[in-house]
Order: C-alpha cells, then structure tokens, then sequence
DNA sequence: TAATGTTTAAAACGTATGTTTTAACCTTTG
DNA sequence: CAAAGGTTAAAACATACGTTTTAAACATTA
C-alpha cells in the first residue's frame, strides 16, 4: 500500500460512517473493514479512537478557519460591513472550501453530532482550537448589529447555529421530503440562498420587551 | 417497593440520562444502579432498550399532544388565525405541558437527540406517533402564511424547529454562558419570549429569488 | 391461609467493543 | 547487500454491553 493512504482512507470512511451512524455507533471495526485496512491502524495512526475523530473534524475546519480568518482580515480592514456582505463571506467560505462534492453536507451533520451527541471532549476541542475565529466573526457581527443588546444578539447567533446545523444534519432526509412533496432538487447553494435572507431577518427581528422578572 | 414505582423511577432517571449523554452512552447498568433497580427490570417491565427510550418519549409527548390537538381544534374552528396567534399556542401549550421543573430542556434536548443522533428508528417512531399533529400543525401554518410558496415554507419550518432544537438542547450550557457575560438569569420563558419575534420574522422574511439551475 | 400471578434479585450468557501485543513485511538508508 | 525504522497483519486481551435465565420475594385473590 502506498506510503500512509492507510491514513486517508481511514480518515475518508471514518467521516462517511460517523455522519451516517454517530460516533458511539460506529465501531472501529465496521471503520478498518470498509477502509478495507487492518484494524489496529487507527491505533497505530492516531492514538485513539477520540483522537481519531478529532482528526476528520480537523481535517475540515482548519482548511475552513484558514480562509475564514483571511476573509475576516480583509472586512476588518475595510471597516463598515453590512450584515448581508458578513453572512455572504461566511457562506460564501463554507461552501467553498469543503475538496470533494457532497462533503459540506456531511461535515455540517458531523458539526451537528459533534454539538448534541458529544458530551464534552468534542466542544472543548471545538473550542479551544477554532474557538477564536469564532470569537473574531461574532467581533464583527457585533459591528454590523449594534442596535442589537449583547444579550440578544448571543442568544440570536445560537437560534441561527441551529438553524444552520439542524437542517444540515437532516439534509439528506429533507432533501428527499423536497424532492418527493414538491419536486424540488435542492443543492448546498439553493439551501444557502434559502437561508441567508432568513438568518438576516431573523437577526434584524424587533428585541421584545424585557419581561419583569415574576420568579 | 410500592407498586411499581420501579417504572417510574426507571423513566426518571432514563431520561436524565439520556438528555445528559445520549441515548448509546447511557447504559442500562447506569440507568438501573442509579435508580436503585435491578438490571433486569428495564428488560421485564419495557421489553428492550429501544423500547424504554419510546417510552420516555410517549410520557412526554402522548400529553402534550392531546392538550395541542385541543389548541389547534379551537383554532380550526374559529378560523384566520394569524401567525402569531398559533405561534403563541404552541409555545404555550409547550411551556404549559411539562409536569417537573426544567423537564422541559430535558424533554427537548431529547427531541434533538433523536433528530441528528439516532439513525432511524426513533425518527419513524416520532412520525408514525405524532406526524398526524405536526401535519395539523402546519396545515394551521399555511393558512397563517398564504404568500409563501410551499417548499420554502418546508425548508423554513424546519430553520425553525432548528433553533428551538438545538438551543433548548445546549440550555444549559448557553444558560451559564449568558448569565456569566451579560448577568442575565434566563428562565424557559424569557427564552421563549426571544423566540417568538425571532421566528415570526424569519417566517415573514422575502422569498429569494429562485436560482437557476446551473449544474 | 393457601395458591397464584406478578415483580424483584442475582447471576450468567453471548456478543461487541477499544486497545495491546507479537510477529511479519516492506522501504529506506548506510 | 544488510541493517533499521516504519508500517501492516493477525491474534489475543480485557472490558462493557444488552439480554436471558433461575430462583426468591411479594402481593393479590379465592
């Protein structure tokens, strides 16, 4: 076998089989028998089998937060950002950094596992390792939404986050309810286009009235 | 031990459980040593595993759905109703049918789980059960959004069942994030009075236009 | 009270998992 | 060519799991 493709096979399967089944679900051995190599090669190779999924999440963001911070440099620099030119350079770099056709989807529905199914180590890993370039796009987003309270504004990026990551984790299912109830064959870009003027107006949504505490 | 306060003790501590780790994570041999139960009683009393997680779903659902049924009946039978107004009943009847403080995080961090972790089974069981009174639901829905064409008002239920999914699913942890930067204590229902504006605009947002198919 | 059906207890079963070990196999380098 | 280091192969290990079995305890009813 050529040099360490043992690593990117696994690291291929492994990703296909953890957004399909979950992480506790898929076991080691359905993983090194598909990536047709010897089972003690994730140990060999990565340590773990945490450490393992570590590296396919790895393999997506750094590429992505690579670009994303570029991007972000470039608005901080220019200065006087709109919401709309924020939220486009965000779509526009998930869409186009992910290498292969169809692994956006996927790795959206491995950020959604990762969020909900993991119970600790994966948000920590999440955090401590691209947590800044989150940190740096919520800086800006801040800039673009400063009528918005601090508090509304923090609960409003997490109905977004849900609203991004449910919905691409259940792509392939919703797709096909689209595509069955109203001939609708929806790609990554259409679902985007959908999304933004959503996630704009939810975001310039009136604050309600702070309710006086009753408890 | 009186009765069978077994199975209730079992559903508790289950859905604990679940709603803390997973449904994969969560053992019977936790389950059981925690509620103070023998191990076989999960298995005597549910049948399977898989069973005793529907059966922490139905002891939420099952009322809940009766009391929304009722709601939504009402509605039909009044007629033009806005959106708001069935918003506001079903964030109502949400808030109002949970018997136990703070159940209701639990109940819908396992409504998350069961959407992005499991890989089948409890999503057809959620249908075959409760599909009738989403299908009612958003029946009622269409009516309160007539300009909307119908596959964007799909894609757009489901950006919303995101955002209540995925942040009453991370509660806790957004709770102790919002109280330590903005000292802001937040209960179940200031979260829902930050929802509502937040959903009803993104339902009302513009329609995009349709992209050309391109590929 | 005696008998019967239901529930709990304790142990064992069979299986699947992540990980480790040992030896073989290349591939590179001196 | 030979030694060495990196890699793969196959097997074994230890553990954890869901489930089943057997017997005891309990409650209910006749």
């Amino acid at each position: 076998m050529a040099q360490s493709d043992t690593v990117t096979r696994i690291l291929d399967t492994a990703e296909a089989l953890f957004a399909e089944k979950g992480f506790a679900e898929t076991s080691l051995r359905t993983i090194t028998g598909k990536a047709k190599v010897n089972l003690a090669a994730v140990n060999y190779h990565f340590g773990s089998k945490k450490a393992l999924i570590q590296a396919v999440f790895a393999r997506y963001l750094d590429p992505f937060c690579e670009q994303f911070n570029a991007e972000l440099a470039a608005l901080e620099k220019r200065g006087s950002v709109t919401l709309e030119e924020l939220l486009e350079v965000l779509a526009k770099t998930t869409i186009s950094v992910p290498a292969s056709k169809g692994s956006l989807s996927v790795f959206m529905r491995l950020l959604g596992l990762a969020y909900t199914q993991a119970q600790g180590h994966m948000r920590r890993y999440l955090q401590e390792h691209y947590g800044q370039t989150f940190t740096r796009f919520t800086n800006q987003l801040k800039l673009c939404t400063a009528d918005l309270p601090d508090a509304e504004r923090f609960w409003r990026i997490h109905f977004m986050l849900g609203s991004v990551v449910f919905t691409m984790s259940s792509l392939d299912a919703l797709r096909d309810i689209a595509y069955n109830d109203y001939d609708e064959k929806t790609r990554i870009k259409d679902l985007v286009a959908r999304l933004l003027p959503v996630v704009t107006a939810a975001l310039k949504a009136p604050v309600p009235e702070p309710l006086v505490a009753s408890d």
